[in-house]
RNA sequence: CGGGCGGUAGCUCAGGUUGGUAGAGCGCUCGGUUUGGGACCGAGAGGUUCGCAGGUUCAAAUCCUGUCCGCCCGACCA
């Protein structure tokens, strides 16, 4: 019909997805600029966004045994220098406070970029008989990292997230809690946002700073980029013995406890846009919309049916979704359009033909299919519906991984891949670090995670030594 | 941090080379008609004067210098 666009389209996301991914930020209304370079708002309907997002984690944390706690802000410079590589890792990038009040301060105070060294100050106090352990918090929080280059979501000055802290009386367990929040970083990934990861151990140059062992969940982006999107770290005694946690064993000896810390940000966010996002806009995945379901009611003059029946609709399917009925007096087309550029699952349009037929007609926005479904019918569909797309979305996403993931074993075929920049490479590899440094240096890729062993006999597919690992390559965000 | 581009109404941008005192479309407000894919008509408001600070000039949105912010590429980065 109308065809003639009154309001800018954004860019085609396969034009260029930098400009697509910022418009698609802005004009969802996430977030926006502010006048602080770096550093975002987060609007209403992206904070609601990140507070789904939020319990859905919290919710498991809760459930293997986790408290929530809150600690400082301010980190003195004291404290974070105990821990060597950590600092080190760290340095470029803390912001410090160094007046207070009017005046200098005698010791500056970092802003956290992260709170390993201020917890496990704390935990030094609070930890002294194997009775106490294992210690399991985890903490929701800002935290502040200066950034040369920044992006809404996937690299910002000040970001959101959660860092979890355990201490554990052996290494063994340790080990197990951080396998346990990687599982639950992938369940979350997949099963409730439809992200497509791939679960596994860092490399030496890529590990957190001070780690003893490095994991993470890596997903792939529609340009061949990884994303980094939750990260699980074994410390061994590295910052037991920086920060003195210490206890006395059943053994009566006392000995440094094994620590572990693991994290996601916000910037799990911005994977689901660019992962789901088509040229229309977002697409969220039903489970974290802030709205799962819009009523968009087509109103003729004169009509009194359309309302009230769009009224009760919206009343009955409340008992199992968000439901928003959008009563604004744009016409449906506008309306339409901002809500898929919003990303809300599913629409459903009520008009006058609709009540006529006693029924609606429901519109996908993963598809963009529309089906007309009786109105006796509407309110039991819908979560099965909701469930469809999520299923939908992770299969077109996993799909699309698979087609984007290939195996190289030879050193022309292992360079070539990487240089198309098209998605995930693995290749057996000999796990040393200047390997690594080569391989980046001509290709700008790096390891991901290393998914396993590498078989006997196999070779490292850029130098030629014998492989250690198989492991992914990438470019990365 | 290096290279490139940009900053003028809420938004997208024109004006700039040839200095002369600021415009369009969309949006917004009010009234009316509308509403099945970003509706239409009429009236109206809106810029401390063009990111900010200096400079040149009788005169600067326009020329010069610096600076801040944003975007792209690169470097850097759990």
């Amino acid at each position: 019909m109308e065809q003639k666009k009154q309001v800018k389209s954004i860019p085609p996301k396969a034009d260029d997805l930098s400009e697509w991914y910022t418009q698609v930020c802005l004009r969802a209304q996430l977030v926006d600029y502010t006048p602080v370079r770096g550093c975002i708002a987060l609007r209403p309907y992206g904070f609601a966004l990140w507070e789904l997002i939020q319990a859905e984690f919290d919710r498991r944390f809760k459930a293997t045994g986790h408290s929530n706690a809150y600690f400082p802000l301010l980190i003195p410079e004291s404290l974070l220098v105990k821990e060597a590589e950590h600092v080190e890792g760290f340095a470029p990038e803390v912001a410090w406070v160094t007046q207070g009040g009017g005046e200098e301060l005698t010791e500056r105070l970092a802003i956290r970029p992260t709170s390993e060294a201020i917890i496990g100050t704390m935990y030094s106090r609070w930890i002294q008989s194997h009775r106490d352990l294992p210690v399991l918090i985890n903490q929701w929080c800002n935290v502040m990292r200066w950034e040369k280059a920044t992006r809404p979501f996937l690299r910002t000055l000040e970001f959101l997230w959660q860092e979890g802290h355990t201490v554990h009386a052996s290494e063994a367990e340790a080990a197990e809690e951080v396998q346990r929040m990687l599982e639950i970083y992938r369940e979350v990934a997949e099963d409730v946002l439809a992200l497509p990861v791939i679960k596994g151990r860092k490399s030496e140059n890529e590990k957190f700073a001070g780690a003893a062992a490095t994991y993470a969940i890596e997903a792939l982006m529609p340009d061949g980029k990884a994303l980094q999107a939750g990260t699980s770290h074994e410390f061994g005694q590295n910052f037991s013995k920086a920060y003195d946690i210490t206890f006395t064993d059943v053994d009566e000896k006392v000995k440094h406890a094994y620590t572990t810390s693991w994290g996601v940000s916000w910037r799990i966010i911005g994977g689901l846009i660019m992962a789901h996002g088509d040229d229309r806009g977002l697409v969220l995945p039903p489970a974290v919309a802030p709205h799962q379901v819009v009523i968009v009611p087509i109103v003729k003059t004169g009509d009194e049916t359309v309302m009230p029946a769009a009224r009760r609709l919206r009343d009955e399917l409340s008992e199992t979704a968000r439901v928003l009925l959008d009563d604004r007096e744009q016409s449906p087309g506008w309306k339409y359009s901002e809500w898929e550029m919003r990303g809300v699952p599913l629409r459903i349009e009520i008009g006058p033909r609709d009540v006529a037929q006693n029924s609606v007609t429901v519109v996908r926005r993963d598809l963009q299919s529309k089906t007309a479904v009786p109105l006796g019918e509407i309110a039991a569909r819908v979560p099965a519906l909701l469930e469809e797309i999520r299923r939908s979305m992770y299969e077109r996403a996993s799909a699309w991984r698979a087609a984007h993931t290939i195996e190289a074993a030879g050193h022309d075929e292992f360079v070539e891949a990487l240089k198309r920049q098209d998605g995930f490479v693995l290749a057996p590899w000999c796990e040393r670090a200047e390997c690594e440094l080569d391989i980046k240096a001509e290709t700008s890729a790096v390891t991901r995670v290393i998914a396993g062993p590498a078989q006997p006999g196999q070779t490292c597919a850029y130098c030629g030594k014998p492989a250690r690992v198989t492991a992914y390559f990438a470019r990365s965000y």
